[in-house]
DNA sequence: TTTATTACGCGAAACGTTTTGTTTATATAC
DNA sequence: GTATATAAACAAAACGTTTCGCGTAATAAA
């Protein structure tokens, strides 16, 4: 920038004005381009950060960033904040507390503008820097059982509601579910299981609700469990995608198949449709939407720093039919 | 850091010093870490950058962050990274050329210490920018046509050759193949098919090699047109995961069924294993120890200022058996 | 004791921008 | 022709660190 000063002899302020948008004489306007096109002039944006304490990134740390899920995610929100002409800074925490508190920090201490959060935490302690500096959060998919902040996600408790009541509707009634019991998402999800047992007239087994971390050593498991019993449901609700992934191994494994001996339905569609025989039927989310609503509160926040009670949108779920699920009786 | 300079009575020189590791007297670091404990102080990374052009941050740049690869990739290096006391400032560049070229020049803007690349351009010029400052760039998974930088990746046309071979020893004589004609790593696995054919003294087939873009579309269509042939080969070599996939939907909605009437083998073992029935055959890169190498490679650029020719490293390549093939005759 | 050496600490300059308040030049109104 | 308003440019301060060169006090060597 000095350089182009000295080419031009105008002082740093006019460049600045003329680089931020602002008034200068059409004559300066040209001698400025010129000097900047002659030496490859770009503005140093950590020296602008300094001073406006503003660096037009933003964070965004995923729970696992080898999940599917999550490179969908970054995906649609990478997309969103070009747009306003945002960068992003992500952190794969993955899947342990102590990597996400640590990302935190980092995120921290390089002064984003704002946070965008797929949490692995189920309480929102380690958000204590960010708060400090009045960092704007969002969260995305999970929120926290002891906190509020912005979120976006799905009411999962319906959504499983509604799984299980296809189920329901295909005469299955010894059904089965395998979710996370250490993440909100499973949580909510195992509600809605018994809820929509609980109106159906159907007494909810213990040893039907299979529980663990979310992953898919988890589902592969627990699924082995349920079909090793001598009253094997006829059906099962997979509590997320990895799980469905695991329990699908484990029928294919076995000497039952899918969907003959053992109606399945899952969350999330993230492989194409149709490479994998029987397709899978699924909750699915409106990832895109999500996505762009997370960054447009984020946005909000920052620009007009966010005041205001922390607001929570529940996006609805559609159902993506396959042949995972056979009607019995 | 001027808080934590008042109520220690201290210089921010000596501050300074104490927070990089300098030597204080005993009391003094006492105070110091008592008084920054008390206030919560944390450095400003963004002003540390500003005088010291280096920011501890590596931009990372994928083809296409949707992409499962990607995902294993950015993991991987993430990891490697935070090993070192690295941040990495993600671009996702949607499989387009333009959006390429821009992220490059938002991380140059953005003072990152070196940049990966797992490109989707061709050739090099984009780069321009970086090079201009100096940035170290290490390659991965592709390399450039008409220019050599840092570059970690696999010997394609080595693997595709071993690929191809499985087949010719389960007595397949139709092979064919389908990959990216618009992309280095595919071409080069085309040659590979095609030295492989050579000196099995089979002739090649203009009809047997399909090509396109990479992705599950071009998968799904070429293979619906290798199955429409008159003389339609009994094996098929799939030049990249998307098209695997693409290609074993098109199998799946066929009349035909894998491995009875088409023998596949495919690239890059990204999905859990045994989920798909028939398991797929498959050519894996050492996905771990490439990223470790890119990193390591980066890291050695950056600190001690990269001179020296570009160093590129092939990694061997691994076959995971599946079922996906089978002998015939 | 004197001198040389070492260990710390300090003030000030630097990094590359934006911003604030002021000055200068030009046009407009009376 | 003076007063007033407007537009553009400027000089200097600020952002929060690190670093350089120098001073001082304590320790070791002569």
């Amino acid at each position: 920038m000095r350089d182009v000063k000295n080419k031009t002899g105008l002082s740093l302020a006019t460049i600045s004005k003329y680089l931020n948008g602002g008034n200068v004489l059409p004559e300066n306007k040209v001698l400025i381009e010129k000097a900047i096109k002659e030496l490859h002039y770009e503005v140093n944006e950590i020296a602008r950060g300094l001073v406006k304490n503003k660096t037009r990134i933003v964070g965004v740390m995923v729970h696992d960033i080898e999940c599917y899920f999550s490179g969908k995610l970054l995906h649609y929100i990478g997309q969103e904040l070009r747009k306003y002409g945002y960068g992003m800074m992500i952190c794969d925490s993955c899947n342990a507390q102590e990597i996400e508190a640590q990302n935190l920090k980092f995120l921290v201490s390089r002064k984003v503008d704002g946070i965008i959060i797929l949490p692995v935490n189920m309480k929102g302690g380690f958000l204590e820097p960010a708060k400090k500096d009045k960092i704007p959060i969002v969260l995305v998919d999970r929120s926290f059982q002891d906190e509020e902040f912005d979120c976006v996600a799905i009411d999962n408790q319906i959504a499983a509601f509604r799984a299980v009541d296809i189920l329901l509707k295909n005469n299955h009634r010894d059904i089965a579910v395998i979710a996370s019991d250490v993440e909100y998402t499973g949580i909510e999800r195992i509600k809605g299981y018994e809820d929509a047992m609980r109106q159906a007239g159907i007494e909810i087994r213990r040893e039907y609700i299979k529980t663990g971390r979310h992953s898919s050593e988890v589902g592969y498991e627990k699924m082995k469990e349920l079909l090793a019993m001598p009253n094997r449901p006829t059906a099962v609700l997979m509590g997320n995608y990895d799980t469905m992934l695991g329990g699908v191994l484990a029928v294919n494994e076995s000497r039952f198949s899918c969907p003959e001996d053992i109606s399945l339905i899952g969350f999330d569609a993230l492989m194409i449709t149709g490479v994998v025989r029987p397709s899978w039927y699924m909750v699915v989310q409106p990832m895109e939407k999500m996505c762009e609503k997370a960054v447009e509160l984020l946005l909000k926040r920052i620009e007009k720093q966010g005041d205001g009670a922390p607001v929570k949108i529940c996006f609805g779920t559609e159902i993506q039919k396959g042949e995972s699920v056979r009607a019995v009786n």
